[in-house]
DNA sequence: TGTACATCAGTGAACGCGCGTTCACTGATGTAC
DNA sequence: TGTACATCAGTGAACGCGCGTTCACTGATGTAC
């Protein structure tokens, strides 16, 4: 009865769901056309409406999707580093060079924020603002206890503060100036938001 | 000899510009269509390449015009302020729910940066690049000499902060949430980067 | 002073193109007998 | 075991539409005589 091994039409799916993911972080959502995103996943256009009902409802779950996996690779990025650093290590990662570099497995707020602000869906801005909860509060939960703010409080700023870094050192011109922006950002938080020198 | 007063053209010129610097702000830039543009500036969409030789031509000149604009306004703003407390109404005015709420009279930074840095001409990454210089010259004038970094350094990291906060405030799906990463942002970054506590 | 002409900012129909979406079709496979 | 059939994930031509851009034209005005 089923031609395709059985979980096959999922697995596509997945497929498509994880090119999109890539793609619209690379080249922003209205950057990226269907018949596009479909060869990237190995496929013809046409059997895109047999997996999505809209191009858009595939923008809410592979904003989701994006959102979760770029989490999950960042703590997984501080993990490595002693109990104590963890925090300075993920400031480190995320306003790098390689962070700037490689858009398409980033973090999807310098990315696709901007243009989920003025054009998404109602679906698209939910799933965007449940994830960011999410990973504001893991964020959360890294930051030291001591200080006098909030822990969220505290949280929202730094995520604000390396989410424009990155995506301003994307959009400069100039080498150097890109650099010395992920740098100073790297610097000026980490002592801000931690107790210690980065 | 001519027809319409002299310096109509260049007038009608700074008009399109004007209402481009604006549309693009709330729009994005591939958000607004030429004959939507021209509609604004309250002409046909033909006369356009009269005025400039491409969109991408017209994009260069609406950043510079914005990005200078916006920072003039802001920093008039400051300037109400008691000299001591200038900083603090500079990031007070610019992590604001009437900022948000108003990308077309607003900053360059939160709105179009993201679609800059992928998308955009040589011409125009360099027109971003020099106003975005500006505004960092200007902002670390501000700053007060007595911290440890650099005064740019520390320009760059604050600007990207706030330029992050407005972005996230306004993607965000839940209006207490928005409300909250903009005085989040005011409090963390004012109580970092000037003295005194906001 | 009155008329014919030159100027040129702005008009709007038209172009080729790629978009999101639809739909009749294909063809490899598991099942029935 | 061998053949005919049903299934359905994926195909690709086609749709209406709006895009950036081009171009022959319009028509209000200043100038020439």
């Amino acid at each position: 009865m089923v031609r395709y091994p059985s979980g096959h039409k999922e697995k596509t799916r997945e497929q498509i769901v994880s090119a999109a993911a890539r793609a619209f972080r690379e080249e922003g959502v209205a950057g990226v056309s269907v018949p596009e995103l479909m060869g990237r996943a190995g496929l013809t256009h046409g059997g895109f409406y047999a997996h999505f009902r809209s191009k858009d409802h595939l923008v809410a779950e592979a904003c989701r999707c994006a959102l979760r996996e770029s989490s999950a690779r960042l703590i997984e990025t501080a993990r490595k580093a002693p109990r104590e650093k963890r925090l300075a290590a993920f400031i480190g990662a995320y306003a790098s060079p390689a962070h700037r570099d490689d858009p398409g497995a980033g973090c999807v707020l310098p990315a696709l924020t901007a243009e989920l602000g003025r054009h998404a869906a109602p679906e698209v801005r939910a799933a965007f603002t449940e994830s960011f909860n999410e990973s504001i509060a893991t964020l959360a939960r890294a930051l030291p206890e001591d200080a006098g703010a909030d822990r969220t409080d505290r949280a929202l700023a730094l995520m604000s503060g390396l989410a424009g870094a990155v995506m301003l050192a994307r959009a400069v011109d100039d080498p150097a100036l890109s650099d010395r922006i992920l740098a100073a950002s790297r610097d000026v938080f980490t002592a801000a938001f931690t107790g210690e020198q980065g």
